[in-house]
DNA sequence: GGACGAACTTAGCACCTCCGCA
DNA sequence: TGCGGAGGTGCTAAGTTCGTCC
């Protein structure tokens, strides 16, 4: 990915200009989004899907039906025992293994028979600021009706991140502060019955309520582990019940059974929304969804349930509306369900399907970049970026959201076109994340974005201006049941990971597989546009991997010339070449490593006298006769410091250097070559931070690469699964670690 | 056939934990 | 052994897709 890129992606807004709604001029020939039913292979959901689930014993056994006819299953059936070694803790003759990725996927929307669950947990009640901690206003301190405190504490809590300077954050939030106010009461002097109008945000200083939640952080950190422990193991007790449910009779863990507490609303990029008061939700708005005849959980004391409901079509267990947008939040299973495998597992073999088509779609598509109607042409050269871009379908977008776009609406603005056929792309995708990217592309492809492009289209009118996803993908689904523009990006993702992987080499140590592992999870990620910001401790800590290769070298350069001291014909025999780096270092160059070196050393003296200090006071607090070090224990120890000063300063004006008797030359070339390595390792660890430190592996890993790829590439490298999976991975794809074998293919 | 909404997947960020290095 | 930082996890925003309604 360009540098430019990444800079970019520092100012969220990017250079790209908003679609101005006068312009929205489309004559969009939609055509028809009237669906018919759901293909059976699409809507393939099922019961009693569980991973590791605690069968209910009074239940009889399910029947299980084994696959035969779908070859992309086939390898599931096939797994032996012996090959289940690395299966990421789930032991291979595990009983208990509900292994529904082996029964018949045939379907019919029902996601459950039974569900049992305890509902949800809502956040603690507000905790009303101490006495002393207030807004102050003007310079004077502010008694503020509670339901308004608590939203001047969301702000005060959060003054040092980016979103509290961003002015859209500000504006928002200081709206609703002031509804707030102005619903539950009005501001006091503090201590006084004297009314103030709260009107200006820049007259309000939060720097009161900022530090006593940053002391309650800094209390809540320093806490002793023994307490930490205990408070953990209290909540986690308390959370017991919410954390599982049962799924037609086996246990199921649940995702997100915390409903959302209030806050300010956290919009990315250019939000309009950003900053505005996230409310409470109250029980009164939850509706909770489980089976018939079990018990229904019971709300918080003196409230209500919004809706009891009985669909056992859904998967969530709870939903409730939030009030920024209106969008709706759910409760669902967690990625480790057996019914989130479920659809992982199908979404994958989706994408294994369009093995079968895509070179028709291709062919087709080929065509249709020369064909006569405008929106068969759009619609081809849409299809050509989303299967060699991995663009998103990019679907139409409100004035009270971010302005970003996908394929289908792409503006004028996001796409330059430089002849004979470069391409440029620069415009936001999801998440407000810049993408640029320069490609050729077909002639063709070209020719037809200049003519999308023709006057009068100008800046602000859409690219595909006859297309939406919606036609897109009914298009799509012509060639095959359930194919959508998405898809795509599986497919591309999971083939470029098979490609990458089969160009390893089946060699060298379990270190050196991870990395050509990860260099191809990189690919994939670069292709998906997979980024992640820059941590703010990286240029730092580049600088210092940087100066610690800078001192290896010059090590390397005393030693040799060490060597050359003890015996000046050694260039005859090693070679003139294997001294030239004695040349490296001038007088400057020694004096800037000579300081770095001694002020490190002092700093390491002095750090570990201040820490041995510390432990002697515990342990004279603890009743030990112990004496406390003294300056002149210092001094004493600092010596070393102040011989190595000397020592290197000697070397600096005299060109000699100090060489103990017991050194031969043979000991100075073995420990050169031991530098050799460390130098070596560290620049490659340097190069693989900075090729990562605007790359997201985890994306494309959790998302888009079929996990039956890693199975796949741990047992036929010998590469344990835990080096390529975290825990929470090993369990939400135990699906796919129990039917890969060292020859699966995507 | 467009608007809207439900249901689900995909996504990066923030916080926490734990491991390796000095 | 202590500390810094990498890696892991939870959270929730932001997408896609598809069905319904008018």
């Amino acid at each position: 990915m360009s540098t430019t890129a990444v800079e970019a992606r520092k100012s969220s807004s990017g250079n790209v200009s908003k679609k101005p709604k006068s312009v929205a001029n489309k004559a969009k020939t939609a055509a028809s989004t009237k669906r018919g039913t759901k293909p059976a292979s699409q809507a393939n959901t099922k019961k009693n899907n569980a991973v590791k689930e605690e069968p209910d014993k009074t239940r009889p056994a399910k029947k299980r039906k084994v696959l035969k006819a779908d070859p992309a299953v086939d390898n599931a059936t096939e797994v032996k025992q012996e090959e289940l070694v690395v299966d990421g803790g789930l032991k291979a003759d595990d009983e208990d293994i509900h292994r529904w990725w082996e029964e018949d996927p045939n379907d019919h929307s029902v996601k459950w028979e039974t569900l049992e669950h305890n509902g949800v947990i809502f956040p603690p009640p507000y905790e009303k600021l101490p006495d002393d901690v207030k807004l102050k206003y003007d310079g004077k301190k502010v008694d503020l009706p509670v339901e308004a405190e608590e939203v001047a504490g969301f702000y005060g809590a959060m003054i040092n991140t980016d979103h509290a300077k961003n002015p859209v954050f500000q504006a928002n939030f200081f709206g609703d502060f002031k509804e707030v106010l102005s619903t539950s009461g009005r501001a006091l002097i503090s201590g006084t019955s004297k009314f103030i109008e709260i009107e200006s945000f820049d007259k309000c200083d939060f720097s009161d309520i900022f530090a006593y939640y940053e002391d309650q952080r800094n209390a809540k950190k320093a806490l002793p582990p023994a307490v930490k422990k205990r408070l953990k193991q209290e909540k986690d007790e308390a959370e017991e019940k919410y954390k599982t449910c049962y799924l037609d009779g086996r246990k199921q863990p649940v995702g997100n059974f915390r409903v959302e507490p209030p806050g300010l609303f956290r919009g990315r990029g250019q939000h309009p929304k950003t900053g505005k008061l996230k409310a409470r939700v109250q029980p009164e708005q939850v509706t909770l969804n489980i089976g018939k005849d079990v018990k229904i959980p019971e709300p918080p004391a003196g409230h209500n349930w919004s809706e009891v409901r009985h669909d056992n079509t859904v998967s969530w267990l709870a939903m409730w509306k939030e009030n920024i947008n209106g969008n709706t939040k759910y409760v669902f299973l967690s990625q480790s369900s057996s019914l989130k495998g479920m659809s992982d597992f199908k979404k994958f073999e989706k994408a294994r399907e369009l093995k079968n088509h895509v070179e028709r779609i291709r062919n087709d598509y080929r065509k249709e970049l020369t064909d006569e109607k405008m929106q068969v042409r759009q619609r081809a050269t849409a299809m050509y970026l989303i299967d060699r871009l991995a663009l998103r379908a990019g679907g139409e977008k409100g004035d009270d959201e971010a302005d970003t776009v996908g394929c289908c609406s792409l503006r004028y603005e996001h796409v330059d076109l430089q002849p004979p056929n470069l391409v440029t792309f620069d415009f936001l995708g999801k998440d407000s994340i810049r993408y640029f990217q320069q490609v050729e592309v077909d002639e063709q492809v070209f020719t037809n974005l200049q003519i999308f492009k023709k006057e009068p289209k100008g800046p602000g009118d859409d690219i595909f201006d006859r297309l939406d996803p919606s036609i897109l993908n009914k298009h799509l689904q012509s060639y095959m049941p359930g194919l959508t523009a998405k898809v795509f990006r599986t497919y591309n993702a999971s083939h470029t990971m098979q490609k990458q992987l089969d160009q390893i080499p089946n060699v060298g140590t379990v270190a050196e597989k991870v990395v050509a592992f990860n260099a191809a999870n990189r690919e994939v990620a670069i292709l998906c546009n997979h980024q992640r910001t820059v941590a703010k401790s990286h240029e730092q800590s580049v600088a210092k991997i940087e100066e610690r290769v800078e001192e290896l070298v010059w090590k390397k350069y005393r030693l040799k010339k060490m060597i050359l001291q003890l015996d000046p014909e050694k260039p005859k025999v090693l070679g003139k070449s294997y001294f030239a780096d004695t040349k490296a270092f001038n007088k400057t160059k020694l004096k800037a490593i000579h300081k770095r070196v001694v002020e490190r050393e002092q700093e390491k003296v002095e750090k570990k006298f201040a820490r041995d200090n510390e432990k002697i006071k515990a342990d004279r607090e603890a009743g030990e006769d112990v004496k406390l070090l003294t300056k002149d224990d210092l001094k004493e120890r600092l010596k070393v410091v102040t011989n190595l000063k000397e020592e290197l300063q000697k070397e600096l004006d005299t060109g000699e250097f100090e060489i103990k008797s017991s050194q031969t030359c043979e000991k100075l070339e073995a420990q050169v070559a031991k530098l050799d390595d460390r130098i070596l390792s560290t620049r490659l660890s340097l190069k693989d931070k900075q090729d990562n430190s605007t790359v997201a592996l985890s994306t494309s890993k959790i998302n888009y690469i079929d996990p039956r790829l890693s199975v796949m590439f741990s047992k036929k490298f010998e590469v344990p699964l835990e080096k390529l999976f975290t825990k929470t991975l090993r369990e939400k794809f135990a699906w796919a670690i129990h039917s890969a074998d060292k020859d699966w293919q995507f």
